[in-house]
Parts: structure tokens; C-alpha cells; sequence
DNA sequence: GCGACTTTGTGCATTCATTCACAAATGGCT
DNA sequence: AGCCATTTGTGAATGAATGCACAAAGTCGC
């Protein structure tokens, strides 16, 4: 899914530190773990809330105040069914008969993306990528500030870039730590990427997106997302291929049930 | 992330040739199919194939002839089984007691994604982004040649970025269909993705690779992958959120129960 | 050629995610 | 008030992905 995505889009595991907050209870009665923290929500229907989200506010741009379970689907590229529950994980703001309402899917879904409060981003890598990143208008909605960039490139130290000027990067701890930095983006060549993401890690930032093609190594603690345009355009090239192949099959008289190869919801 | 799969083959995931293994088939139902490879390998196995592969290529570079599917595992950031059920997707290369020899699975998985052709690009969106991909040195890995670039602004089109001319965007289906490109980088702003899609898939490409934060409504037969900066920053916050939420849950034994607006619970 | 040791490949149990399908609500109409 | 047409919310069924644990298959030393 990556994976989504995640990737899934991106794929993500590591689902978090054991130890914490887990209160195993070996033998539950009746009653349902009672206080445990509510449901978690499936990391699935966390990345589709923030699709829903988008376009929900665009919704509410053009002055859409209502609407179904049906349409938002459509809209999102989802099936209703799939929606709707994603939604209840989230608490109950429908009306039968009629729908929801835009504005309070928008409250809700932002309360529990944790959107009330901004974190500040650090992109670290100013070349072409970090240069479009450190633009992105407002970033990615507002919520997430850039308050911080950093490269090795010691002519572009000082420069401001988007508004605000690049630090060196083995100030990253000190940087981060002072600006209370909470996510990280590594822009850099793969070359660099671990040793950076050291640094953020030294400076207490815990979440990471990683544009670099490398596989980090972090602690348990630290989660790291990963945008990876080389396995994306892998993935694609593995179902032209397939594609291609099960052609060739068929053709030889091996008609497999089934018409069209393709799945479903492309989205 | 997850992107369609419909491969509805013969279920059973029959070891095929060699040694002709007990045919673990009970009943003789429904007529299976021969199919020569095209086995149904599972889509989150093969964005990790996508990772093995360039770990994989980084370790031939360092001279490594032969490894473990622990060490490989370690370095893909995956655990061993998974690691091991998923190279026996693509076949059984392995010698037990041994291990895996890099050339022989970087020349499967290639074999697998189909990277033994190469697969054409288009880049749609000539901004900070698409400069960043058009210059993508080679674009990752080579067998993705980026062959055509787009964009709707007069003063850039017929001007080379990274070596190549850039197009206007009203004749993307026209060259397209020339270059025979296969698969097509949506850079754009939200609000042209779409059409820009439309007239990619117009072209005859099938497989997107989309950066715009919006939903592209494709034909069934059009593959979508997207690449969300917005949707990636807002997973990490709600686990901040939720970490956050955590800790002080606990020291106050609030009911979650109530009807529906717990406070910080999720649910 | 034999036994000790290593590592693969995979059946099975488990967990996570999607989809179905229907009872429970709700608004509108008569 | 009562009924009808809608649409939500969710149990239960189905399907996909993960992780365990172990037999099978190989190497190495003697």
C-alpha cells in the first residue's frame, strides 16, 4: 500500500513499541477491554481517513454541506461499504436517512489525525527535490510548518530558500532539538541518508519521511515512511509485465475463466 | 497504495515442475490452470521484491557473492520468513545450509518486474517537482527512460530540462502514442491532474504514477500509484497524536464508553 | 560415507483488512 | 400517526498478509 499504499503506496510494519501501554489481559470476561484505549484504528483506514479529509475540504469549498456515505466513496476512489466503516472507527457523525456533514467529518477526521496542533518539518537535502518540497506552498495544508532546512553544501548555508535560510547539516541535532522539530524529511542522496537520519534521531525527531532510496535503521521508537519512486515504477513495470504474460497464456488456448485480467477498484 | 489486482487463476500455489511434489489436491474440481509462470504473487510481496532488488544490487557493488536471507533481511528491514516466503514467490534459488547467491536473485526479481525491458516515461508538470524528476540522474536505476517532458506554460515548452525538449501538454496523447511511452508521472498542480490524466490514458499509457493530492478517476484498465506527501505527514501525525494520547490516558481512567465524544480515546 | 550443523522452503495458525448484507435510524409524505 | 424510501453502522464472512516452527536439503570435517 503502500501503501498506501501503502504504499502501500507505501507498506508499512513495525507497528510500534511492545512494552507501554499494552495492558494484555489474559483472561477478558465479558466486558470488553473497558478502558484500553479505544479501538486502534487499522493502520489501512488511517491513510484513507487523510484522502477522505482532502476531499472533504474540497467539498467544502464548493459549498457542499451534506452528503453520502455513496458519494464521498465515489469521490475517494473507495467502495461505500469500506468508507463507511473507516468512518465508525472514528465515532458515529451520520444521520441515517439523509448523511454527513461536512463540516463535522472535517472536525472529526482532523481531531484524530492529530491536525489541531502543528508539527514543524525539517526537510533535510536542498537540491531539487528539497528546493520543491521547501516550496510546496504552505506545505502539504497547513498543520506542518517547515521550520528548518539543512544540506552539506557549505555555499548554501545561509541562502534562503522558501522564506527561510538552510543550516548546516551537523547542526541538525541542535537545530531540531531547539525548534522542537517533530518530523523529519531526508531529501538527500541515498549516499548520505542513514548518516542524516542519525542526526534527527539525535535531536529527538521520532517521525520520518524518506524520499531517499535506502533503508533506514532506527530505533523502535522512531517511525520512518518511506516515498520510493524507483519501487513505484517497479511495481507498475511488474504489472505491464504480467499483463503482457498472461496475454501470451491466453492466447495459446489457456482462456482462464474470467474476461478482463484487471482487478476492480483501480482508484 | 494498494493498487488492483484481479488475477482470480488457479488458487492453489502448486510448486510446479520439478520433483513433482505430492499434489496436495483432494478433490478434482474445477480444471486448474497450467499456467507457465505468471504465479499469483501478492502485491505487498512484490513492493518488497522492488526493495530486495536494490539492496541486493548494493551488495554486488561491495563485492558480496552470497548471503543468508537473514543478512538480507537485515538489511531490507524485514524479518527473515517474510523475506524467504517471498523469494519463493518468484522460485527456489536458494541452497539450504548455504544461502542466496546476489547475482542469481538480482537476475530473478529483474526477471520478475520485468525490468528486462525497459518501460518509457513521461513526466507531466515541469515545476520545482518534475525538474527534480526530470534529472533524476538516469532515473532510478536505468530501464525507465524519462522520454518525453510536459507542461502547459508556452515559455517552457521546446526548452531542454535534463536534455530533453519539453512538450506542451495538449499534444501528450499525440506523442505519447509516438514514443510509445508506458508510464506517466503526473507532477502537475491538483487542479490540472486530471485532465492531464485523462489525456495521458487518451496516449494509450495504463500505468500513472501520480504526485498531485487528488483522486484520479482511470478506466479499469489504467493502474494508478500515488505518491502523497500530505496523506505521508498526516499518517505520522496521528501516531504522534496517538502516542501523546496514550500517555495521558492512563493516568486518567476516563471512561471511554460514554456515547460517542470520548474525549481522547479514539473510536 | 557419516554425522553435525546450517539455512532454505513452506504448512499452519494468527492477525489484519475488505466486503457483504441487513437491522436500526431518520426524514418526508400522506 | 403511520408508512415508505433512504442511508448509516456493524456483525459476520471472506480473503490477504504475517510470523512461527520445523522437515528437507544441503555443506563441511573427519
Amino acid at each position: 500500500m503502500a501503501a498506501a499504499r501503502g504504499q502501500r503506496g507505501g507498506e508499512r510494519d513495525v507497528p510500534a513499541a511492545p512494552g507501554a501501554t499494552e495492558v494484555t489481559m489474559p483472561i477478558p470476561p465479558v466486558a470488553e477491554t473497558p478502558m484500553q484505549r479505544a479501538r486502534a484504528i487499522p493502520e489501512a483506514a488511517v491513510a484513507r481517513l487523510a484522502v477522505y479529509l482532502r476531499v472533504l475540504s474540497g467539498m467544502a469549498e464548493q459549498g457542499i454541506g451534506t452528503l453520502s456515505s455513496e458519494e464521498l466513496a465515489a469521490a475517494a476512489g473507495v467502495n461505500s461499504a469500506k468508507l463507511r466503516k473507516d468512518l465508525s472507527y472514528i465515532g458515529s457523525y451520520g444521520t441515517r436517512g439523509v448523511g454527513y456533514e461536512v463540516s463535522v467529518l472535517v472536525d472529526q477526521i482532523e481531531r484524530i489525525l492529530g491536525l489541531t496542533r502543528s508539527h514543524s518539518v525539517a526537510v533535510v537535502g536542498i537540491g531539487n527535490l528539497g528546493h520543491a518540497l521547501a516550496n510546496y506552498g504552505g506545505f502539504p495544508s497547513r498543520g506542518f510548518p517547515v521550520a528548518a532546512l539543512f544540506d552539506v553544501d557549505p555555499d548554501l548555508v545561509g541562502v534562503p530558500v522558501g522564506g527561510m535560510p538552510v543550516s548546516h547539516i551537523d547542526d541538525i541535532p541542535k537545530v531540531c532539538a531547539e525548534r522542537e522539530i517533530s518530523i523529519g524529511v531526508i531529501a538527500t542522496p541515498p549516499a548520505a541518508a542513514q548518516a542524516v537520519c542519525d542526526r534527527l534521531v539525535a535531536g529527538g525527531v521520532h517521525s520520518i519521511v524518506n524520499f531517499a532510496p535506502v533503508v533506514l535503521q532506527v530505533p523502535d521508537h522512531v517511525e520512518v515512511r518511506k516515498v520510493d519512486l524507483a519501487v513505484e515504477l517497479q511495481i507498475l513495470s511488474f504489472h505491464v509485465a504480467r499483463r503482457a504474460d498472461s496475454m501470451n497464456v491466453n492466447s495459446s488456448a489457456l482462456a482462464v475463466n474470467g474476461s478482463s485480467v484487471d482487478g476492480l477498484g483501480v482508484r
